[in-house]
DNA sequence: TAGATTGTTAATCGATTAACAATC
DNA sequence: TAGATTGTTAATCGATTAACAATC
Protein backbone atom coordinates (compact mmCIF):
# COMPACT_ATOMS: atom_id res chain seq x y z
CA UNK A 1 0.00 0.00 0.00
CA UNK A 2 1.39 2.89 -1.24
CA UNK A 3 -0.65 5.46 1.55
CA UNK A 4 1.09 2.82 4.50
CA UNK A 5 3.05 5.59 5.49
CA UNK A 6 0.51 8.67 5.19
CA UNK A 7 0.71 11.06 2.35
CA UNK A 8 4.20 11.28 0.93
CA UNK A 9 4.79 14.15 -1.12
CA UNK A 10 6.25 13.10 -4.95
CA UNK A 11 9.39 14.65 -4.62
CA UNK A 12 10.16 13.09 -1.55
CA UNK A 13 9.85 9.27 -2.53
CA UNK A 14 11.90 10.87 -5.95
CA UNK A 15 14.79 11.17 -3.82
CA UNK A 16 14.35 7.73 -2.10
CA UNK A 17 15.85 5.75 -5.02
CA UNK A 18 19.64 8.33 -5.30
CA UNK A 19 19.72 7.65 -1.12
CA UNK A 20 18.91 4.21 -1.80
CA UNK A 21 21.86 4.16 -5.06
CA UNK A 22 24.32 5.83 -3.07
CA UNK A 23 24.09 3.67 0.21
CA UNK A 24 24.46 0.90 -1.49
CA UNK A 25 28.02 2.41 -3.16
CA UNK A 26 29.26 3.06 0.48
CA UNK A 27 28.23 -1.00 1.51
CA UNK A 28 30.82 -1.77 -1.78
CA UNK A 29 33.34 0.23 -0.31
CA UNK A 30 32.65 -1.55 3.14
CA UNK A 31 31.89 1.97 4.19
CA UNK A 32 28.90 0.63 7.42
CA UNK A 33 27.78 3.55 8.90
CA UNK A 34 27.26 7.04 7.66
CA UNK A 35 25.72 10.47 8.57
CA UNK A 36 23.48 13.07 6.70
CA UNK A 37 25.57 14.71 6.55
CA UNK A 38 28.09 12.83 5.13
CA UNK A 39 25.40 11.26 2.66
CA UNK A 40 24.27 14.68 1.77
CA UNK A 41 28.25 16.25 0.72
CA UNK A 42 27.94 12.88 -1.94
CA UNK A 43 24.72 13.90 -3.23
CA UNK A 44 25.23 17.67 -2.94
CA UNK A 45 22.14 18.39 -1.79
CA UNK A 46 21.13 19.31 2.46
CA UNK A 47 21.62 17.42 5.07
CA UNK A 48 18.54 18.85 6.78
CA UNK A 49 16.41 17.51 3.77
CA UNK A 50 17.65 14.00 4.11
CA UNK A 51 16.99 13.64 7.63
CA UNK A 52 13.48 15.59 7.13
CA UNK A 53 12.62 12.72 4.23
CA UNK A 54 14.10 9.81 6.10
CA UNK A 55 11.77 10.92 8.93
CA UNK A 56 9.02 10.53 6.70
CA UNK A 57 9.26 6.71 7.07
CA UNK A 58 10.18 5.78 10.71
CA UNK A 59 13.57 6.68 13.18
CA UNK A 60 16.42 5.05 11.17
CA UNK A 61 19.38 6.53 12.76
CA UNK A 62 20.99 7.04 15.90
CA UNK A 63 21.99 10.30 17.81
CA UNK A 64 25.74 10.75 17.78
CA UNK A 65 26.26 8.37 15.54
CA UNK A 66 24.34 8.52 12.41
CA UNK A 67 22.99 5.63 9.97
CA UNK A 68 23.74 1.82 9.85
CA UNK A 69 24.34 1.92 5.76
CA UNK A 70 23.33 -1.74 5.54
CA UNK A 71 20.43 -1.15 7.87
CA UNK A 72 19.08 1.52 6.33
CA UNK A 73 19.48 0.08 2.68
CA UNK A 74 17.55 -3.00 3.28
CA UNK A 75 14.73 -0.26 4.95
CA UNK A 76 15.05 1.72 1.87
CA UNK A 77 14.42 -1.25 -0.44
CA UNK A 78 11.37 -2.35 1.77
CA UNK A 79 9.72 0.99 1.43
CA UNK A 80 10.18 1.50 -2.30
CA UNK A 81 9.08 -1.76 -3.12
CA UNK A 82 12.24 -3.36 -4.26
CA UNK A 83 13.16 -5.79 -1.67
CA UNK A 84 11.74 -8.73 -4.23
CA UNK A 85 12.27 -8.49 -8.04
CA UNK A 86 9.71 -6.96 -10.72
CA UNK A 87 9.27 -8.84 -13.99
CA UNK A 88 9.48 -6.14 -16.55
CA UNK A 89 9.04 -6.30 -20.61
CA UNK A 90 10.06 -4.37 -23.09
CA UNK A 91 8.10 -3.23 -26.26
CA UNK A 92 10.42 -2.36 -29.33
CA UNK A 93 13.64 -4.40 -29.94
CA UNK A 94 15.17 -1.80 -32.06
CA UNK A 95 18.72 -0.18 -31.00
CA UNK A 96 16.47 0.89 -27.59
CA UNK A 97 15.42 -2.13 -26.97
CA UNK A 98 18.43 -3.83 -27.36
CA UNK A 99 20.35 -1.50 -25.53
CA UNK A 100 18.07 -1.91 -22.42
CA UNK A 101 17.58 -5.60 -22.65
CA UNK A 102 21.18 -6.70 -22.52
CA UNK A 103 21.71 -3.92 -19.71
CA UNK A 104 23.20 -5.52 -16.75
CA UNK A 105 22.18 -2.71 -14.14
CA UNK A 106 18.66 -3.82 -13.37
CA UNK A 107 20.39 -6.90 -11.46
CA UNK A 108 20.24 -6.85 -7.91
CA UNK A 109 17.91 -3.44 -8.18
CA UNK A 110 14.56 -4.95 -8.55
CA UNK A 111 14.12 -5.56 -12.08
CA UNK A 112 14.17 -8.63 -14.55
CA UNK A 113 13.45 -7.77 -18.19
CA UNK A 114 11.84 -10.99 -19.25
CA UNK A 115 10.09 -10.41 -22.61
CA UNK A 116 11.00 -8.21 -25.41
CA UNK A 117 8.05 -7.56 -27.96
CA UNK A 118 8.01 -6.14 -31.51
CA UNK A 119 5.32 -5.95 -34.60
CA UNK A 120 7.37 -5.96 -36.65
CA UNK A 121 7.63 -9.75 -38.50
CA UNK A 122 11.37 -9.40 -39.78
CA UNK A 123 12.67 -9.12 -35.93
CA UNK A 124 10.25 -11.64 -34.54
CA UNK A 125 11.54 -14.90 -33.85
CA UNK A 126 14.81 -13.28 -33.84
CA UNK A 127 17.44 -13.13 -30.69
CA UNK A 128 18.61 -10.46 -28.52
CA UNK A 129 21.10 -12.16 -26.10
CA UNK A 130 18.89 -14.67 -24.56
CA UNK A 131 15.50 -12.90 -25.47
CA UNK A 132 13.43 -13.93 -28.72
CA UNK A 133 11.76 -11.36 -29.95
CA UNK A 134 7.71 -12.03 -29.32
CA UNK A 135 5.08 -11.12 -31.50
CA UNK A 136 2.91 -7.86 -30.12
CA UNK A 137 0.04 -8.84 -30.47
CA UNK A 138 0.40 -11.89 -28.19
CA UNK A 139 1.47 -9.05 -25.57
CA UNK A 140 -1.42 -8.27 -23.69
CA UNK A 141 -2.35 -12.08 -23.24
CA UNK A 142 1.23 -12.79 -21.65
CA UNK A 143 1.10 -9.77 -19.58
CA UNK A 144 -2.17 -10.86 -18.37
CA UNK A 145 -1.06 -14.24 -17.69
CA UNK A 146 2.32 -13.33 -16.20
CA UNK A 147 0.73 -10.59 -14.29
CA UNK A 148 3.72 -8.61 -15.45
CA UNK A 149 3.14 -4.48 -13.88
CA UNK A 150 6.28 -2.68 -15.61
CA UNK A 151 6.78 -1.96 -19.11
CA UNK A 152 9.42 0.14 -20.55
CA UNK A 153 8.65 1.00 -24.01
CA UNK A 154 11.07 1.18 -26.77
CA UNK A 155 9.17 2.13 -29.43
CA UNK A 156 9.03 5.30 -32.54
CA UNK A 157 7.13 8.32 -31.04
CA UNK A 158 4.27 7.57 -33.85
CA UNK A 159 3.63 4.35 -31.82
CA UNK A 160 3.94 5.02 -28.08
CA UNK A 161 0.92 6.62 -27.70
CA UNK A 162 -1.04 3.32 -28.94
CA UNK A 163 1.52 0.77 -27.19
CA UNK A 164 0.98 2.89 -23.95
CA UNK A 165 -2.87 2.52 -24.78
CA UNK A 166 -2.58 -1.47 -24.80
CA UNK A 167 -0.38 -1.71 -21.85
CA UNK A 168 -2.47 -0.54 -19.65
CA UNK A 169 -5.73 -1.95 -21.26
CA UNK A 170 -3.25 -4.97 -20.23
CA UNK A 171 -3.16 -4.06 -16.70
CA UNK A 172 0.38 -2.66 -16.98
CA UNK A 173 1.05 -0.13 -13.87
CA UNK A 174 4.19 1.38 -14.44
CA UNK A 175 5.54 2.22 -17.67
CA UNK A 176 8.93 3.65 -18.71
CA UNK A 177 8.90 5.48 -22.09
CA UNK A 178 12.28 5.59 -24.16
CA UNK A 179 9.90 7.92 -27.33
CA UNK A 180 10.43 10.88 -27.02
CA UNK A 181 6.68 12.05 -26.98
CA UNK A 182 4.36 12.87 -23.91
CA UNK A 183 1.66 10.11 -23.03
CA UNK A 184 -1.32 10.02 -21.81
CA UNK A 185 -2.54 7.60 -19.24
CA UNK A 186 -5.34 7.02 -16.82
CA UNK A 187 -4.58 8.70 -13.52
CA UNK A 188 -3.07 5.90 -11.21
CA UNK A 189 -0.60 4.75 -13.98
CA UNK A 190 3.08 5.48 -13.09
CA UNK A 191 4.50 7.26 -16.05
CA UNK A 192 8.34 7.61 -16.36
CA UNK A 193 10.44 9.32 -19.56
CA UNK A 194 14.19 9.34 -20.86
CA UNK A 195 14.77 11.44 -23.29
CA UNK A 196 18.08 12.10 -23.90
CA UNK A 197 17.26 15.19 -25.92
CA UNK A 198 15.55 16.48 -23.12
CA UNK A 199 18.45 16.20 -20.80
CA UNK A 200 20.76 17.86 -23.12
CA UNK A 201 18.08 20.89 -23.69
CA UNK A 202 18.02 21.40 -19.78
CA UNK A 203 21.97 22.01 -19.81
CA UNK A 204 22.11 24.18 -23.48
CA UNK A 205 20.58 26.77 -21.57
CA UNK A 206 23.71 27.50 -19.19
CA UNK A 207 26.29 27.32 -22.00
CA UNK B 1 24.48 34.48 -21.48
CA UNK B 2 21.89 32.61 -19.53
CA UNK B 3 21.36 35.84 -17.54
CA UNK B 4 20.17 37.28 -21.24
CA UNK B 5 16.85 37.58 -19.21
CA UNK B 6 17.69 37.89 -15.72
CA UNK B 7 17.56 34.58 -12.88
CA UNK B 8 14.89 32.41 -14.04
CA UNK B 9 14.40 29.59 -11.58
CA UNK B 10 16.03 26.10 -13.06
CA UNK B 11 12.82 24.12 -12.84
CA UNK B 12 11.16 26.69 -15.62
CA UNK B 13 14.06 25.65 -18.16
CA UNK B 14 13.60 22.22 -17.34
CA UNK B 15 10.00 22.76 -18.64
CA UNK B 16 11.35 24.48 -21.66
CA UNK B 17 12.19 21.47 -23.86
CA UNK B 18 9.31 19.67 -22.99
CA UNK B 19 6.91 22.36 -24.23
CA UNK B 20 9.56 22.54 -27.62
CA UNK B 21 8.98 18.95 -27.97
CA UNK B 22 5.14 18.64 -27.80
CA UNK B 23 4.90 22.16 -30.20
CA UNK B 24 7.48 20.61 -32.85
CA UNK B 25 4.95 17.53 -32.91
CA UNK B 26 2.00 20.28 -33.62
CA UNK B 27 4.10 20.93 -36.50
CA UNK B 28 4.27 17.75 -37.66
CA UNK B 29 0.78 17.36 -37.64
CA UNK B 30 0.10 20.71 -39.02
CA UNK B 31 -1.72 22.55 -36.16
CA UNK B 32 0.16 26.09 -36.50
CA UNK B 33 -1.84 27.38 -33.71
CA UNK B 34 -2.19 26.95 -30.10
CA UNK B 35 -3.19 28.08 -26.82
CA UNK B 36 -1.74 27.43 -23.36
CA UNK B 37 -5.13 25.92 -22.68
CA UNK B 38 -4.16 22.92 -25.37
CA UNK B 39 -0.44 22.77 -25.15
CA UNK B 40 -1.26 22.32 -21.20
CA UNK B 41 -3.63 19.34 -21.71
CA UNK B 42 -1.49 17.72 -24.32
CA UNK B 43 1.60 17.98 -21.51
CA UNK B 44 -0.29 16.80 -18.09
CA UNK B 45 0.25 20.54 -16.70
CA UNK B 46 -1.57 23.78 -15.83
CA UNK B 47 -2.22 26.43 -18.14
CA UNK B 48 -1.08 29.26 -15.91
CA UNK B 49 2.10 27.61 -15.80
CA UNK B 50 2.63 27.35 -19.49
CA UNK B 51 1.65 30.91 -19.84
CA UNK B 52 4.10 31.91 -16.52
CA UNK B 53 7.24 30.40 -17.52
CA UNK B 54 7.03 31.66 -21.45
CA UNK B 55 6.15 35.36 -19.82
CA UNK B 56 9.65 35.09 -18.16
CA UNK B 57 10.90 35.23 -21.48
CA UNK B 58 8.49 37.41 -23.47
CA UNK B 59 5.31 38.10 -24.92
CA UNK B 60 4.98 35.97 -27.62
CA UNK B 61 1.19 35.13 -27.78
CA UNK B 62 -1.83 37.00 -28.82
CA UNK B 63 -4.96 37.30 -26.80
CA UNK B 64 -8.27 35.53 -27.97
CA UNK B 65 -5.75 33.61 -30.55
CA UNK B 66 -2.88 31.87 -28.75
CA UNK B 67 0.30 31.23 -29.89
CA UNK B 68 1.88 30.77 -33.49
CA UNK B 69 3.49 27.38 -33.10
CA UNK B 70 6.18 27.83 -35.55
CA UNK B 71 7.13 30.91 -34.18
CA UNK B 72 6.96 29.82 -30.61
CA UNK B 73 8.80 26.71 -31.63
CA UNK B 74 11.74 29.11 -32.93
CA UNK B 75 11.72 31.09 -30.01
CA UNK B 76 12.04 28.34 -27.29
CA UNK B 77 14.80 27.08 -29.97
CA UNK B 78 16.65 30.32 -29.39
CA UNK B 79 16.08 30.92 -25.80
CA UNK B 80 17.52 27.26 -24.84
CA UNK B 81 20.21 28.00 -27.36
CA UNK B 82 19.59 24.43 -30.10
CA UNK B 83 18.86 27.05 -32.97
CA UNK B 84 22.42 25.87 -33.65
CA UNK B 85 23.96 22.36 -33.64
CA UNK B 86 26.72 21.50 -30.63
CA UNK B 87 29.38 18.65 -30.98
CA UNK B 88 29.01 15.78 -28.77
CA UNK B 89 31.16 13.19 -27.96
CA UNK B 90 30.62 10.04 -26.06
CA UNK B 91 33.23 8.72 -23.49
CA UNK B 92 32.53 4.27 -23.88
CA UNK B 93 31.74 2.13 -26.52
CA UNK B 94 29.87 -0.55 -24.66
CA UNK B 95 26.14 -1.34 -25.14
CA UNK B 96 25.20 2.06 -24.16
CA UNK B 97 27.46 3.82 -26.12
CA UNK B 98 26.87 1.90 -29.35
CA UNK B 99 22.78 2.87 -28.80
CA UNK B 100 23.03 6.56 -28.30
CA UNK B 101 26.04 6.75 -30.90
CA UNK B 102 23.11 5.40 -33.24
CA UNK B 103 20.25 6.81 -31.95
CA UNK B 104 18.72 9.06 -34.50
CA UNK B 105 17.07 11.27 -32.02
CA UNK B 106 19.28 14.06 -31.70
CA UNK B 107 18.61 14.91 -35.17
CA UNK B 108 17.31 18.47 -35.83
CA UNK B 109 17.25 19.34 -31.84
CA UNK B 110 20.39 20.57 -31.69
CA UNK B 111 22.78 17.71 -31.31
CA UNK B 112 25.55 15.71 -33.50
CA UNK B 113 27.27 12.98 -31.89
CA UNK B 114 31.04 13.38 -33.73
CA UNK B 115 32.83 11.33 -31.65
CA UNK B 116 33.22 8.13 -29.33
CA UNK B 117 36.34 7.18 -27.11
CA UNK B 118 37.05 4.32 -25.25
CA UNK B 119 40.19 3.22 -23.39
CA UNK B 120 40.17 -0.73 -23.93
CA UNK B 121 42.86 -1.49 -26.81
CA UNK B 122 40.03 -4.50 -28.08
CA UNK B 123 37.84 -1.45 -28.83
CA UNK B 124 39.91 1.04 -30.02
CA UNK B 125 39.55 1.50 -33.63
CA UNK B 126 36.51 -0.82 -34.00
CA UNK B 127 33.60 0.72 -35.57
CA UNK B 128 30.00 1.61 -34.44
CA UNK B 129 28.34 2.50 -37.48
CA UNK B 130 30.10 5.59 -39.05
CA UNK B 131 31.80 6.35 -36.05
CA UNK B 132 35.59 4.81 -35.05
CA UNK B 133 36.23 4.06 -31.80
CA UNK B 134 39.29 6.62 -30.51
CA UNK B 135 41.89 6.30 -28.03
CA UNK B 136 40.52 7.76 -24.77
CA UNK B 137 43.59 8.86 -24.42
CA UNK B 138 43.59 11.10 -26.85
CA UNK B 139 40.22 12.85 -25.54
CA UNK B 140 41.44 15.68 -23.65
CA UNK B 141 43.61 17.08 -26.75
CA UNK B 142 40.74 16.59 -29.20
CA UNK B 143 38.28 18.00 -27.06
CA UNK B 144 40.06 21.11 -26.70
CA UNK B 145 40.68 21.41 -30.33
CA UNK B 146 37.27 21.26 -31.55
CA UNK B 147 36.09 22.96 -29.03
CA UNK B 148 33.72 20.52 -27.43
CA UNK B 149 31.39 21.46 -24.86
CA UNK B 150 29.11 18.28 -24.66
CA UNK B 151 29.95 14.69 -23.68
CA UNK B 152 27.72 11.72 -22.72
CA UNK B 153 29.33 9.49 -20.64
CA UNK B 154 28.98 5.70 -21.04
CA UNK B 155 31.72 3.97 -19.29
CA UNK B 156 31.18 1.76 -15.89
CA UNK B 157 29.83 3.66 -12.58
CA UNK B 158 33.57 2.27 -11.51
CA UNK B 159 35.09 4.99 -13.88
CA UNK B 160 32.59 7.75 -14.51
CA UNK B 161 34.33 9.94 -12.14
CA UNK B 162 37.60 10.09 -13.27
CA UNK B 163 36.46 10.30 -16.75
CA UNK B 164 34.07 13.25 -15.42
CA UNK B 165 37.35 15.02 -13.86
CA UNK B 166 38.87 14.58 -17.36
CA UNK B 167 35.94 15.96 -19.08
CA UNK B 168 35.80 18.96 -16.93
CA UNK B 169 39.93 19.61 -17.29
CA UNK B 170 39.53 19.11 -20.98
CA UNK B 171 37.00 22.59 -21.14
CA UNK B 172 33.91 20.24 -21.22
CA UNK B 173 30.63 22.50 -19.78
CA UNK B 174 27.91 20.41 -20.08
CA UNK B 175 27.80 16.34 -19.31
CA UNK B 176 24.80 13.71 -19.69
CA UNK B 177 25.95 10.90 -17.52
CA UNK B 178 24.49 7.43 -18.21
CA UNK B 179 26.09 5.51 -15.17
CA UNK B 180 24.64 5.17 -12.50
CA UNK B 181 26.30 6.93 -10.17
CA UNK B 182 26.62 10.73 -8.46
CA UNK B 183 29.28 12.80 -10.19
CA UNK B 184 31.33 15.39 -8.49
CA UNK B 185 31.64 18.36 -10.67
CA UNK B 186 32.75 21.96 -9.86
CA UNK B 187 29.99 24.79 -9.82
CA UNK B 188 29.14 25.84 -13.43
CA UNK B 189 29.83 22.72 -15.22
CA UNK B 190 26.10 21.50 -15.86
CA UNK B 191 25.56 17.79 -15.08
CA UNK B 192 22.53 15.35 -16.21
CA UNK B 193 21.57 11.99 -15.19
CA UNK B 194 20.02 9.12 -16.76
CA UNK B 195 19.46 6.45 -15.23
CA UNK B 196 16.72 3.72 -15.83
CA UNK B 197 17.09 1.80 -12.36
CA UNK B 198 16.18 5.26 -10.98
CA UNK B 199 12.82 5.47 -12.68
CA UNK B 200 11.98 2.24 -12.26
CA UNK B 201 12.72 3.22 -8.49
CA UNK B 202 10.29 6.58 -8.45
CA UNK B 203 7.38 4.29 -9.49
CA UNK B 204 7.43 0.73 -7.45
CA UNK B 205 6.43 2.83 -4.34
CA UNK B 206 3.33 3.04 -5.63
CA UNK B 207 2.83 -0.25 -6.67
C1' DT C 1 -19.26 43.61 -30.90
C1' DA C 2 -18.77 39.12 -28.25
C1' DG C 3 -15.79 35.55 -27.23
C1' DA C 4 -11.41 33.97 -26.30
C1' DT C 5 -7.00 34.03 -24.44
C1' DT C 6 -3.01 36.41 -23.05
C1' DG C 7 0.27 38.35 -19.45
C1' DT C 8 0.45 39.41 -14.70
C1' DT C 9 -0.76 40.03 -9.92
C1' DA C 10 -1.76 38.40 -5.50
C1' DA C 11 -2.96 34.46 -2.85
C1' DT C 12 -2.12 29.89 -1.91
C1' DC C 13 0.29 26.05 -1.50
C1' DG C 14 4.30 23.26 -0.79
C1' DA C 15 9.21 22.41 -0.13
C1' DT C 16 13.56 23.56 1.98
C1' DT C 17 16.37 25.10 5.58
C1' DA C 18 18.00 26.64 10.04
C1' DA C 19 18.00 25.73 14.58
C1' DC C 20 17.90 23.04 18.63
C1' DA C 21 16.33 19.86 22.27
C1' DA C 22 16.95 15.10 22.83
C1' DT C 23 20.08 11.58 23.26
C1' DC C 24 23.51 8.22 21.83
C1' DT D 1 31.29 13.41 30.50
C1' DA D 2 31.92 15.91 25.90
C1' DG D 3 31.08 15.64 21.20
C1' DA D 4 28.29 14.36 17.57
C1' DT D 5 24.17 13.71 15.19
C1' DT D 6 19.45 12.65 15.06
C1' DG D 7 14.38 13.88 14.49
C1' DT D 8 11.42 17.73 14.45
C1' DT D 9 9.69 22.39 14.68
C1' DA D 10 9.09 26.84 12.98
C1' DA D 11 10.65 30.11 9.70
C1' DT D 12 11.89 30.97 5.21
C1' DC D 13 11.89 30.48 0.68
C1' DG D 14 10.09 29.38 -3.80
C1' DA D 15 6.67 27.55 -6.98
C1' DT D 16 1.96 27.05 -8.49
C1' DT D 17 -2.56 28.57 -9.17
C1' DA D 18 -6.64 31.42 -9.45
C1' DA D 19 -8.38 35.40 -11.06
C1' DC D 20 -8.91 39.18 -14.04
C1' DA D 21 -7.91 43.45 -16.67
C1' DA D 22 -6.20 44.09 -21.15
C1' DT D 23 -6.85 43.28 -25.78
C1' DC D 24 -6.91 40.68 -30.04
Amino acid sequence: MADKYGNIPNIVIGRLPLYLRALQYMLLENHLVTSSKELAERLGISAAQIRKDLSQFGEFGKQGTGYQVEFLVRTLKQIIHVDTTWDVIIIGAGDIGHGIARYPGFNNQGFRVIKVFDNNPAKIGTKIGEFVVEDSATMEEKIKEGNIKIAMIAVPASQAQQVADNLVRAGIKAILNYAPITLNVPPGIQIQYIDPVMHLQKMTYYL
